[in-house]
DNA sequence: CTCCACCTACCGAACGGTCAGTAGGAGAAT
DNA sequence: ATTCTCCTACTGACCGTTCGGTAGGTGGAG
């Protein structure tokens, strides 16, 4: 359909990863693609716009792993399972964008931080906060506070969600962090 | 004894934090010391010598908070307890440092970073490694790769290693996370 | 003829970094 | 006591480069 604009997205994504947002450059992400720098102004409004796009496109991605997973299984630890799973599943390229966004939202004007915070919250960290809560409720998991242990998940998950991977046998570590946390959720005390 | 150079070295952290290191300009460094740009050169050879000087410091501190937790306790989970207490007892412009030298680092010039690498390894990484292999084999803890339960740790630390703190109180997000890591390492298969 | 998609050419600003110059104090020589 | 020298710790003006962004033109498709 309109693959320049496609491009744009893709090569800018690779850039402001690999670089970081202050990093990379108009030109640069032009030239990748084998046009000038009006070019790229042409479809896209600045290099804010670039980093709106590329962040909401993420959220899409990981609100979607998690209502696939809530939808999956009836067992909050299992729930929880396919969640870290479906994060894990997603390209490399998708999942350096955690970082991107943690790091570089403020780039965005304030009326798309916000935006962007407010669906953040409700696609993505309200859901897994709800398995969490509902695990604790339901007696599966240890009671503790769920807004912390959804960021100690999600911070679990970081170092892994880099640009350059940490390992080659990822499936041996999504088994080792998913046997840590949830045995640490369902021990009995 | 050298109050000028102390000043720019904590202004600069301050910056480096706040905008990350493209974002932050030498100008308004020296500007918010009171001198001049120039003046910052004199102490200082450019800007990745600053972020060498921090990141320097940064390491310093971590790496005596390891030694201290090892040498306060034979058990190893209370290895592991006094660690992360300690990493949470840094003051919290330290803290921040752990996301800067995970993000900037490529600033410095090839050996600055092969140095700072090895040493955040030998210093670090491996005396942590040390602790959680040392748990395994003493049977304290449960079977897991020692250097991706140290990554596990290390990131369920970094969301509340930021410059603007996650919650008011920290000791129930330790208590919650060392009660979730430490059953998670030695729950009963 | 028009409009889309792109180009060339450029802008002002900010960047990291450099350089000649100098205020002011310490030390030695006279 | 005075002068000369030297050094540290700066200043202010400036360098070339690169930045994000823009104005106006052009060629091809419909």
């Amino acid at each position: 359909m309109d693959p320049l604009r496609t491009r744009l997205i893709a090569e800018a994504t690779r850039q402001f990863v690999e670089r970081g947002f202050d990093g990379a450059s108009m030109r640069e992400i032009a030239d990748a693609c084998g046009v000038t720098k009006a070019a790229l102004y042409y479809h896209y409004a600045g290099k804010a716009d670039l980093l709106r796009d590329i962040v909401a496109g993420y959220l899409d991605q990981v609100a979607a792993v998690v209502a696939a997973g809530r939808r999956a299984t009836p067992k909050f630890a299992d729930q929880l399972r396919a969640i870290v799973r479906g994060l894990f599943a997603l390209p490399v390229e998708s999942r350096a964008i955690m970082r991107l966004a943690l790091h570089d939202l403020r780039h965005l004007d304030d009326a798309d931080r916000e935006a962007f915070a407010a669906d953040y919250q409700t696609r993505f960290l309200q859901p897994l906060t709800d398995v969490v809560r509902g695990g604790i409720e339901a007696r599966e998991f240890t009671p503790h506070h769920p807004t912390t242990v959804v960021w100690l998940l999600l911070g679990m998950l970081y170092p892994f969600f880099s640009a350059t991977p940490r390992a080659t046998d990822e499936s041996q570590i999504v088994a080792d962090l998913l046997d840590v946390l949830l045995s640490g959720l369902t021990a009995r005390r």
